[in-house]
DNA sequence: TTTATTAGTGTGTTCGAGCACATTTTTAGT
DNA sequence: ACTAAAAATGTGCTCGAACACACTAATAAA
């Protein structure tokens, strides 16, 4: 029923030559009207699909891609990218296909300009990167376009007309999620927004989550609820949080847009009279030992060895297999508590 | 650095033929000890890695595969797997593999043997089972064995000697999550764990996450709250319940542990003054329109759909790439909520 | 010593797509 | 009608593993 056909089959079928049904399926070379009419008929009646085992086999083009990421050392947020690529490579390590690794300093555009100059040395066929700085970003991807370099994006979304991919999860919905599960513990009081960053290039980023955060409040109408924005930088975080601690002393909830909500747990921990909701992102170490300790209520899992993997991954298929690159993929947000911090950490 | 090397190359550097490394490397047929130290020499040296597009090439073998799970037109709980069949289906279909699936009447045991019956006469090379019966299961589970047919399970966890995986949740810890939830939701007060299924023969599955529900509460030690059990079956559910509700006028909260949470939301749904916590399992339709209505709370996901597929493209990778199959992989709890819920829906 | 037997080794083919090249057929030009 | 050019078609090799088979060398039996 659903045999599979050969290019030899067809030939034999259609009476000509397996060189003949080639330049027909790749429509390349001379075939006459005759040839082509027989062989159209028979791959209407049958189902081909070329072995792709067979087509790798014979083709010894071997595909770079380069990805660029923030470096992990810096922001630990990164590691599980790593794991993510690496999967990839475990994956296909059969195929011909080389990935390699770059980092940049996330606080830093000219790392990151610089480190696509090295990349772009390595002449690459796809680049996967995570775009931390749009302008920049904007600027390099013109320069892979000129030199047919595909470019896929993960973690934040740029809109370009060269970009191919992109994956990562929607944030504003990630902040919805962050404001529903606020709502559940506290029917009332004061919410802070905080943003913390090192370099506050993430602007957009954290905006967008603050947004949904802020809508659904909004769109429920639930009264009794204030929200109050605040944004923190990195060597004096604890002396401003502080501050604003003292300024509000009825602060019942907080949601942290970025990873570092431990930064805030640590300076809540020891005011024991304090019972305030933490909401934030990201299972790394920190913030998993807080939420197992109650001090965290939930963490948003952005899933980023996923991300990764999965921008790696399909430009690999893309080359091997031929498939389309998606033009987005949403990662679902995931919600976790201590009960099953467990399962999502690898 | 990493350059692929092959069988040729291992014979030229180790001064045989092809031949003489293929029988080492498969350790079939005679090979003198001068060659083979000759040739493990040099396998010490290089890293050799088959390659498994050539191998798959050659091979004519073709796999068979039967899926054994309940019929989705009986219980939609189980729609989802087949799309995971699916899905492995399409990524292997360049292999050659053949994928079966086979149904059967959840309610029936009878249905269960027969469609086992069936499924031997195929003589597969392995099986993926949703061991709903527990007897059952461990009788043709012996029948596989004897026929040297791989046998994996999904769904619910049976131990058997020959059983070589399962794919499924930690419905202990499931049962956790939930009660982490209810917790959330409510500080005190009466809470139902409703069980309703066609045939409670899935009793061992429901009693796992009622014991996880309470576990927690109990180890919490957290005063106000009062747990009760109660166990429904088709034809008079709604009789029933409605009755347990006017015997318990206080309830508080209902945990449902199988899928059918939307049978007592549409019961609790025209009593406008009851307000009751529902949390209950699987993104079925009905459920996920109940969750948006804002009357069920949270719905835990169990991901049949990624179960599925991973029984069945472990299997596959198995015979294809001779990889091992997993004891058992537990996949994440994930909490969903009105808000999440679309990401998950596929 | 000769022959049969086995251990040990090498050669050649297969899988299917892809492509270079050789060959045949058709068309155009004189 | 004959030749050169172009068009159309067919052939054959490659990729790497796997295995059948052919072959040589060594050993045992007659």
């Amino acid at each position: 029923m659903d045999k599979k056909y050969t290019i030899k089959d067809i030939a034999k079928m259609a009476g000509v030559s397996k060189g003949t049904v080639d330049r027909v399926l790749h429509n390349r070379g001379k075939v006459s009207p005759t040839a082509l009419d027989k062989i159209n008929e028979v791959l209407n009646v049958i189902d081909y699909e070329p072995n792709l085992i067979a087509r790798n086999l014979k083709n010894t083009k071997v595909y770079r891609i380069c990805v660029l990421l923030p470096d992990p050392e810096i922001d630990p947020y990164w590691l599980p990218c790593v794991n993510g690529i690496q999967e990839a490579i475990t994956e296909f390590k059969a195929y011909s296909v080389i990935i390699e690794t770059h980092y940049f300093n996330p606080e830093s555009t000219k790392s990151f300009m610089n480190t696509n100059e090295t990349i772009i040395k390595q002449s690459p066929d796809a680049v996967l990167i995570a775009p931390l700085f749009h302008k920049e970003t904007l600027e390099i991807v013109k320069q892979y376009d000129e030199l047919e370099i595909i470019v896929n994006t993960f973690n934040n979304q740029i809109e370009g007309e060269s970009i191919k991919g992109f994956v990562g999860q929607d944030l504003y919905k990630s902040g919805r999620v962050a404001a529903s599960l606020m709502n559940l513990i506290l029917s009332e009081g004061q919410i802070a927004i905080i943003h913390i960053d090192e370099s506050l290039k993430n602007a957009v980023h954290m905006q967008e989550k603050e947004k949904g955060f802020r809508n659904y409040f909004d769109e429920k109408k639930i009264a009794g609820f204030s929200l109050i924005t605040l944004k923190l930088k990195h060597p004096n975080v604890e002396s401003k949080f502080s501050a604003f601690l003292e300024e509000n002393p009825h602060l019942k909830g907080i949601f942290i847009t970025t990873s570092k909500a431990y930064q805030i747990a640590s300076i809540l921990s020891p005011l024991k009279n304090k019972k305030i909701a933490l909401i934030g992102y990201d299972l790394v170490e920190k913030n998993v030992n807080f939420l197992n300790q109650g001090l965290v209520h939930f963490l948003i899992h952005q899933n980023q060895k996923r991300q990764a993997y999965l921008g790696v991954s399909t430009l690999i298929e893309h080359f091997l297999f031929r498939k389309d690159i998606p033009e987005t993929i949403l990662l679902p947000i995931d919600i976790i508590n201590a009960e099953n911090a467990s399962f999502y950490i690898s």
